[in-house]
DNA sequence: GACATTAATCACGATCGGCTACTAATTCGG
DNA sequence: CCGAATTAGTAGCCGATCGTGATTAATGTC
């Protein structure tokens, strides 16, 4: 969080960086400069003529050093009026770390496992939680679960990613073939032995053309 | 697209509001104060302490003097420069409007059809692009097929909103009985006769709580 | 070598989904 | 008054998909 500028910016660019730490959703925060024990999402001010994109990469950088695997805007907040910036609006970005990326954070950043995040202003607590929903309901249209895991990784770690993003079991057979039908993965020559047990094949996510689905709707999803 | 400030405002609040005339999706579009034959997206500048859904509901009053159905943010623009308020960021609304409503447009607002939009600014150009694609890949999360039917509707009309969304015919048997299973409309007790052929009967968008669904992924909808 | 443990697959029954064919109710044209 | 045409709505077959329990495979531990 650099540069503070005298006046009042246009808007903020705040940044929430999810990854998986100990099989739950963890979100990077910084320590705040002026209060003691007070942490907040990642933000800075735009500066002229630089895309949203380019400041939103600029904070992953100032945290992490390390690119997020995957990285979406999420939408402007403004009707929460309280934010470190006094900006009239802040637009949120979501980014995905691969779990077990070590994280060269030093005592100004921290992980925060879900359920247990500080408190944060109101706009950054509305910020968070869009983030995480967006996560959640995106999972069939964009590969998340893929950027929330290492490249190489075990159909065993995917089915666990799935399952904690669904908060929901999954049953093994029928996700392996749903995994077949859907050409998102394919094998390594690759296999990790964890202790005991019948080593496990490694698969990378490569998604494969094809043809465009014949399959109808699923009006059911619109439950609500 | 009233007052116009001495300063460049903060953000500007563009909305795009889509109906259905003739069988394709439609635009609303605002005739530019300066402009002779200009065409832009109603938006306006954000005032003080003022929520962005309600300068988004003030726009859409502006031309249409009723709300639309549904209203939802598509998220912040500004990588592309040029846009008539010169603000740093514009703040995109969808709204869906029933077919059919009379819309007291004077000669200063009409629909354009999608593929006879005129030349926007290269930021309005983007948020239109981006309300279509939010609200064609929100079918099945959003009642946005609902939204652009009047509150009574055929099964027949129903069933032409999802094929003019998917861009895709449906098979009316299949259709119908996805619809029984989703438990989101139900009959009225009045029919309708269009002419020629046995009488249709109306329902209405009433979706019913339902046991959550224990049906698993659809890992194929990750096509890409 | 017996056993626990984890990986990966098989196979059965139930449900779902696409499709053809049918019935129902109305208008139109004799 | 009587079909032909037209649109609405349903029945039912059959292959594809899905949930599930059971089975086989490969490793470590004792």
């Amino acid at each position: 969080m650099p540069d503070r500028r005298p006046r009042r910016p246009p808007y903020s660019i705040d940044v929430v960086l999810l990854t998986v730490v100990r099989g739950e959703l963890a979100v990077l925060l910084s320590r705040a400069p002026d209060g003691r024990e007070k942490w907040a999402l990642p933000w800075d001010a735009a500066r002229n003529n630089e895309t949203m994109d380019a400041v939103a990469t600029r904070v992953c950088k100032s945290t992490l050093d390390q690119d997020p695997a995957w990285k979406e805007q999420i939408g402007a907040f403004g009707d929460a009026k309280r934010h470190p910036s006094e900006s009239d609006i802040s637009v949120g970005f979501v980014g995905l770390v691969p779990a077990g990326t070590p994280s060269p954070v030093g005592g100004e950043h921290a992980w925060f496992p879900l359920h247990d995040v500080p408190l944060l202003s109101p706009r950054q607590r509305l910020i968070l939680d869009a983030a995480v929903g967006m996560v959640r309901s995106r999972m069939d249209q964009s590969p998340v679960a893929f950027r929330l895991l290492p490249q190489m990784f075990t159909l065993t770690e995917l089915q666990q990613m799935y399952e904690l993003l669904l908060a929901k079991r999954l049953h093994k057979a029928s996700f392996r073939r749903a995994l077949q039908g859907a050409w998102l993965v394919e094998p390594t020559d690759e296999w990790r032995s964890e202790g005991r047990g019948r080593p496990a094949q490694l698969y990378r996510y490569a998604p494969r053309k094809r043809r465009p689905a014949k399959r109808g709707i699923r009006l059911d999803l619109l439950s609500s």
